[in-house]
Formats: structure tokens, sequence, C-alpha cells
DNA sequence: ACAAAATATTTACAGCGTCAATATTTATGT
DNA sequence: ACATAAATATTGACGCTGTAAATATTTTGT
């Protein structure tokens, strides 16, 4: 023991890459993805504009692993939302998962971005696409839990509500809705119609 | 006569800021998002790289330049999917938007980003404002169309349907969608049950 | 203790957006 | 027509970026 961070005490920093990682997005959180570069990252922590190339090849692996950690904390906060709504229906459940997610991605935009755009060099990190997937699996069941266990298309409807709430996300980020809608009603109304339109009413 | 663009031929080069526009365009259609330079613009033109600075303070203002012939472009096809489908029903009509919007995002997508993010400094153009907003009152009108023309929530209806047609558009640019998916179909899936929504069947 | 591997630093390079100073061309007023 | 002002383009520089190579330092394994 004996090193400057807590957890992990090995080589010279003892856990550099979680080190930046973290200022990564403390980065993101001040100042946006404006102020997001590789050697702000390595200055926070400390060290030399070359250090982070031990552990991250390119600043795009970097970007990758807080999109990971984006999709993390999102499936964490999902899960509570979903949770919150134990008691309710299943559809209301459903609708309370999606705000949240909505939530999610405006209060944190900068993640939200990490975790969609900005890396179509795709240097997707292993733990990226595990976290993605997990994020995905989480919403096919969702989906399920509304439209009903033994349905074949699945992916296609949680294709839909995945584009109808990063959708709401994406716009308010980029600042695209008009300034006097009072969105979380838009939304919380949007969303109301989407369990029967998942389950095809109407359709056959 | 005697410069070397064809229409405006006055000062130097004679109608630099289209030119640099147009070749902006170009390299976003032929290398995407991240072969768009300043500098390079300015080499394709044949000007030295501060030229553009006579006509664009910044490089967020070319691109949102850019961005505003997206929006008219799009404007352009979209009345062109609703005139082709004059003979159908308002419903009808309004899916054949829905899909041309996600086929005009998914056709040129760097321009669609220019449209919608990357200019988060906000050196939004006077044309730009104007494009976008043209669009956003084709997509009023449009939901109009379909839900009643004396509705008052017209605003709130149209984000909704903005958000499904954005996020697959979004989806699909940054390729976030399971690659096996049918997309084209579960577009048209999603929209068919767009109208009714909007309507607000079942929620008085 | 010693060799090997892992990790950090230094230095360098090319590219970027922007700015200031300068040069050149076009437009304008008389 | 001519001088002058305005508009436009060039040159050169600055600080910033990501990346790479060479070097130095620390840790690990035996």
């Amino acid at each position: 023991m004996g090193s400057s961070s807590p957890n992990k005490r090995r080589y010279h920093h003892g856990g550099l890459s979680e080190a930046l990682v973290q200022a990564g997005i403390d980065i993101l959180t001040e100042g946006g993805i404006g102020q997001f570069t590789l050697r702000e990252c390595a200055r926070r922590v400390g060290v030399s504009h070359a250090a982070p190339k031990n552990h991250f090849p390119t600043v795009d692996h970097l970007k990758s692993e807080i999109g990971a950690r984006g999709f993390e904390q999102m499936v964490r906060e999902l899960a509570v939302a979903a949770d919150a709504a134990a008691g309710q229906s299943a559809d209301s459940r459903f609708i309370a998962m999606g705000i949240a997610y909505v939530r999610f991605a405006t209060a944190n935009p900068a993640a939200y971005q990490m975790m969609f755009r900005d890396q179509q060099g795709f240097a997707c990190t292993p733990r990226f696409l595990e976290a993605a997937e997990a994020a995905w699996d989480q919403l096919e069941e969702a989906v399920a839990a509304v439209i009903g266990l033994d349905r074949p298309d699945v992916e296609a409807r949680a294709a839909h509500a995945f584009a109808l709430v990063h959708g709401f996300a994406s716009l308010i980020i980029d600042g695209r809705l008009p300034p006097d809608l009072a969105t979380d009603q838009v939304i919380a109304q949007s969303l109301e119609s989407l369990p029967d339109a998942l389950r095809g009413v109407g359709t056959a």
C-alpha cells in the first residue's frame, strides 16, 4: 500500500486508467463535450499528456469507456425507476422507465453523447459493448413485459420504443424543441400511447 | 462575366461563400463528418486557409449554413413524398412523410448531423433558423392534417412525431440498432400506429 | 539480485481554428 | 477619370490537439 489512489495500488500511478475515466466524466459534467480533451484528462490526473497511451491506445477508447459507465449507470437508474413503480401496472412501469430514460439523458447530456455518438471510428471497448448490450436487454425485457412474453417481434418493438425515447433525449440535448414546450408533459403524454402501439392495437 | 464561378461574378473569387458551402457538402458526402475541416473546404475551392473568414467568422457559421441547405432539401423531399401520396388517406400521407424523413437522414447522414448537432456553440445563421423553422412548420401542418386542424396541442403532438422519426434517424446513423433488424419494416410498422397515437385514441 | 515487463516522460510532428498584418482587387464619390 | 474607401484574399504566426518514437523509471517474476 501507499499509492495515491485508494484501491488498486500498483504501478506508478496505481490505477491511471480509472482515474482518467473519472477525470473525463468530471470534465464532461463541468464543461460539456467541448471541454473534453485527452490532454486535459491527463492534466487533471497529474500525468504527462502521453501517459494515457499505455491504457487507451486512442482517445476514442477513453470515450468508449466513459460511454460504458454511462450505460451502466443508466441501467441502474432505470431499474430503480421500475422498482419504484413495482406496485403499478406493467404499462405504468414501462412508462416510468421511459421517463427515467429521458431524465437520465438530459441530466447527463455529455455522457449520453459518449454513449451514442462521437465514436463512429468505433473504438468500442469490450466493457462498452457489454454495457450497451445490457441496456438493450433491459429494454427488451421491459418491452416483453408489456406486449407479452411470447411475441416474436420483441426486437422490432424494442427498436420502436428506443427510437421514441432516444429521439426525445437527443432533441432536448441539442435544444431542438420549441423553447416554450412543456417537455416533461409532452414526453409523458407521448409515452402513454406507446404500450398500445407496441402491442399493435388495431393492426392485428 | 469572366470569373470562375458561373452566376455571381463579383469580387475576387466571385461567390466564395457559396463555393465553400458546396465544398463542405461534398466533403461530408464523400468522407463523412470526420473529414470536414474549414481548411479542407478552402483547399478544395482553391483559396487560402484564412479566406473563409471574410464570409464565415467561424467554422460553426459554415456548418450552420450547410445545415440550412440540409433543412431546405429535406423540406423539398418531404413535400415530394407527400405529393406522391396525394391520392391516399391523410394517415397514409403522413406515414409516407415519416418514411421519407428517415430516408433523407440516412441517405445524408453528415448533413443531418449538421442540422441537429455539432453546433451547440449555436452560431446559427439566419438562413439556418429560417430553414429549420420551415421544416418545423411543415411538420406541424402534417400533424394538423392528421389530428384535426382545430386541435390546441399541435405543437406537443408534432414533438411526439418528431421524436420518433428523429430517434430512428439518429440510431441508424450512429449504428445503434441491431444489425439484423429489418429497419425499413420496423420504421413503417412503428409509424403505422403514430396517427392514432397522435389523435389520442383511448386517452380522451 | 537481476532480467523482463509495465508504466511514465520528453520531445517532436502535422493538422486544426483563429488572429493580426499585409496585399490586392472592386466599388464609390466627385 | 481618378482618388479613396471598402471588400476580399494572402501570409505568417499562435496555441491547441492527437499521436508517435525514444528514453527513463518503476514494478514484477524468478
